[in-house]
DNA sequence: GAGCGCTTGTTCGGGACCAAATATTTCGAC
DNA sequence: GTCGAAATATTTGGTCCCGAACAAGCGCTC
């Protein structure tokens, strides 16, 4: 939430707002910097190596997933890509109508539905993935390797500490 | 993308699928890990501070800005909230319908519009960001403040970096 | 001052997104 | 075996989300 300002002039601008009261300004750059840099990050893949695909960002996700795991149910990909099972739903009305993906019964439990790519999808994988590990490599470019694990390390300790709560 | 896999699973799953090609997982982590962390944050928000003030995570961010830049031209804010002018317009339809914020005409340029946070939409941010900011404490709880230094530096770096293409 | 690029916000169409309600199936208790 | 509770995927309704097309205003040139 920084834009082209300082980010002393943000803090000095909510100490104003808030008149006094305390603020965590370390967790909020944290967390604010966390999402202005994964919209940033989804923002600039869509525009580089899904640009042309007719694949989007979630779309992309749930391939990825089924494709690295192999046929799968629907509700552990719903997981895996971080979406709901409503929007999966959705998303893979899309995907099947693309042929990139196909539904099928779980042999034993008729309550399930199981996934996995299509010839056409694999082969779209395939092809997809070097350029989205170039592009990702291309996001972190300005790190160091140390930098970069550490910060892998740091996000992964917030994952796994939001996942403690698990309602 | 982990799930309850282990880093060195996925790694070799990775590894089968590409059959050799060379991979930066590095930076495959350090991507993976922001999206993750982002999406488990923003509903993890969600949950927790929003819930229950009928505002959508979007529409908090939208008022944050305003509220803390006071009042606005909207191609600022769609920046800085990192939504597109055109969700803006939707966005603000609806926080305009809860009556939490106006619209109103550029002085000079009848082109512009301004924004600006209502009365109720001024109390209602007062009253929200203690306890947003309480949490965002919460979210990094397990790092100590280097590592939340570190992190918003390397965040920083990658934002920045990508804001020099600049299409 | 008419015309023409440029900037700005909105509209439109299609997809993503979620919670809540729904329908189907499973599984345990009895 | 039957009933009811739990688990599963889908549908529904409302919002978010974007790019492309659009409409309106600005400012420059001539």
């Amino acid at each position: 939430m920084t834009g082209h300002h300082t980010l002393r002039q943000t803090e000095d601008a909510i100490g104003e707002r808030l008149g006094g009261l305390n603020v965590d300004f370390e967790a909020m750059w944290a967390v604010s910097n966390i999402y202005r840099a994964s919209s940033a990050i989804r923002n600039h893949l869509e525009q580089t190596v899904l640009r042309d695909t007719g694949l989007t960002w979630t779309g992309f996700v749930v391939m990825w997933v089924v494709w690295l795991w192999g046929e799968s149910e629907t509700r552990h990909v719903a997981a895996e890509a971080g979406i709901s099972k409503s929007t999966l739903t959705g998303v893979l009305k899309t995907l099947e109508s693309y042929r990139h993906i196909r539904r099928f019964p779980h042999p034993t439990d008729r309550r399930r539905v199981m996934l996995e790519l299509t010839a056409s999808g694999e082969r779209l994988m395939r092809s997809l993935f070097p350029d989205f590990n170039r592009q990702e490599a291309f996001v972190v470019k300005e790190l160091d390797s140390e930098q970069r694990r550490g910060l892998a390390d740091s996000l992964r300790k917030v994952v796994q500490h939001l996942e403690t709560i698990e309602r």
